[in-house]
DNA sequence: CATGAATGAGTGTTCATTCAT
DNA sequence: AATGAATGAACACTCATTCAT
């Protein structure tokens, strides 16, 4: 019999407990794995479990269904990529805007070089119909608007920001993905992060 | 020119070609119409040639497998888009460097503005590891430095292009693309390409 | 002798449709040899699929799903029955009320007796939520208002024939039901045969 | 009433044997509210654990397994009606022949009238293959064969009883029990009663 | 060439039951 | 005794693909 099954149950358990929070993980980490190592073909719950190491069982106790575990990748990806940036941004939050956008565009750049692999396989393999993203692309927002909106002094040209935002926010994510994951050869990484800052810079300071 | 045959001979193969071509397209409309209308989760093989009004043998006369139907989507739109920049490179031969990338930016953002959601879908819910994807970075890097190397005068900084013309596709194609689809509410068309062109020629400028 | 549609034309067109049918009863004739052979938790799709000789895909192309199988069994029984009650009404249009019970009474506890155990499996082992039984209700209320309200001037007592019907129906079924099933070791079949049909008559004479 | 329990020693075990009967009430009670609700389907251990307030250990204390479950809910049901018909056949042990029918008829309609909805379920949905219900039989059989004989006197016909008894149980378990759930819709409750009361008499005098 | 009935490997998911705590 | 997390065999069902017609 089919089932109607939504990603949002209240039924299954949260992992609060230490040992759960662990179970989630690894069943997580086995996604990737089997990404990695058999393609995306291979994900299937039940080898999940398996290289997991759990009982099929219990990953359905921790997740309603498939796509939930997914999301659940998708957002712990996310969440990485925002504790990163928000690190920076308290980090820097007396540096100039030059330096500030050297350090996000570091910080971007590392958070995708660390496994580029990875972030691909999320970005082009797995589904990311479960919603996150969505909030990732507004925290991202969020955190760009704070940065420039405290430096206003420092723009030349005065003016509604929105748009402004909305420009640096999809130029340093675009870029700093495609320094990570699409640099051609000979652009040392180095390199191209000199050259995306010097993008964004010149863009604010038009 | 690759082989000079007799009119005659071709209205006999012609008419096939042109219907193969037929089935193609209807195959592959069907798709994006599914696709709208039902979701990812109902593009099945079987309910793609029900659509397209074809049995599913016919399908497979034309298809090897599932993965080529959906290569031959991207292929398709890619080269859509692909032929809409060749048009206003050539168009644009004589323009200056600020009216190119002006046009480029109209171009670029109208491909993707005419159905944003068939192309949000195609890039986030249709597998896109048959290649093709490849193959148009490229052709979009390759239109970039034709462009840009022809205008290298009009840039300040003289050095080596190849970074510029990796930040400056990657800026086109994201921005563009977040500009036909993640627009913020308040921000309109006609503001957000002037101020895309704005972020690229600011760059280049630098 | 059910229609007179032109058997030509049928072949060409109906072929596909007669190899349906013949399908439909090996999957219906499989439930039944699993439930004999096996019992009733033996019966899954895959196994019901197996044994009917036909492929589990196939299955599904006759069925829906799986209570929809038993849905058919039941209707198919059920079908039996009542037309076995039907040729007997027809045959006993003119006989007396006496005949006619007992041939009512003989046609059902044979339509049952003939495959005692099938009868018992399909009412105690096969979920029939699926109605049909409630139609089987009342096609054997209807026989049987129909005799009765025919022969109305043979009754004693003439009042609202309702609460008679009702009875006898239910009578008629039960007793038929226990006699071919449930009847105490020592009693015949063809005693019992005529005790039930005492009981019915003596009932309607009252 | 069981027995005259009094005696102290008594007074420690029963405490025990209290909490296990009110938990196997609770139980089974669990299950009806379940089949109710939410249909057979939902009747899972673990949910009839949670409904019942109880772990599904616990449960499995009181259970081998499932089917026992379901089990002792039709014996639980059985011993009711069974109880109805005792005690119906010592309050008329002085009565006619024509009494103690109609009493029997009452008390039978009333326990199935009770609660007609749950006496469907039982009958239809839960399985009954455990037994119990065939002791049920026996007894009904035994009730009836006691009736009788003691008013053997009343009968005109003067013969083996077997099939009396097999004939007048099998009427009044299914008229009683149609008259409870299948009435038709203008047939009185009352009415109902009398008819099969009349029916039964009918043939016992016949 | 076209068709579409047939295939069956493989999927996501459930749930009766166990057993360490 | 009581608990409930963990188990995993088994299930209903799908769908890409084939091939006889």
């Amino acid at each position: 019999m089919k089932k109607a099954t939504s990603s949002q149950s209240e039924k299954r358990r949260k992992p609060t407990q230490r040992r759960a929070r662990l179970t989630v993980e690894a069943i997580l980490d086995a996604v990737i794995r089997i990404l990695k190592r058999e393609g995306y073909a291979a994900v299937t719950t039940n080898r999940i479990a398996e290289v997991a190491g759990v009982s099929i069982g219990s990953l359905y106790q921790y997740f309603p269904d498939k796509r939930a575990i997914f999301a659940a990748l998708h957002r712990r990806h996310i969440d990485h990529i925002d504790r990163c940036i928000q690190t920076t941004l308290v980090e820097h939050a007396a540096s100039s805007l030059k330096d500030l956008i050297g350090a996000l565009v570091d910080a971007m750049i590392d958070a995708h070089t660390s496994d580029p692999e990875l972030h691909e396989l999320l970005t082009t393999e797995v589904p990311h119909r479960a919603g996150g993203t969505e909030d990732f692309a507004l925290r991202l927002h969020g955190a760009f608007r704070l940065a420039i909106a405290s430096r206003a002094a420092e723009l030349k040209r005065k003016r509604d920001l929105d748009p402004v935002v909305f420009v640096v926010a999809n130029m340093v994510d675009a870029l700093c993905h495609g320094a990570a994951l699409r640099r051609p050869p000979g652009l040392r990484l180095a390199e191209a992060k000199r050259e995306v800052a010097r993008a964004v810079l010149a863009y604010l300071r038009a």
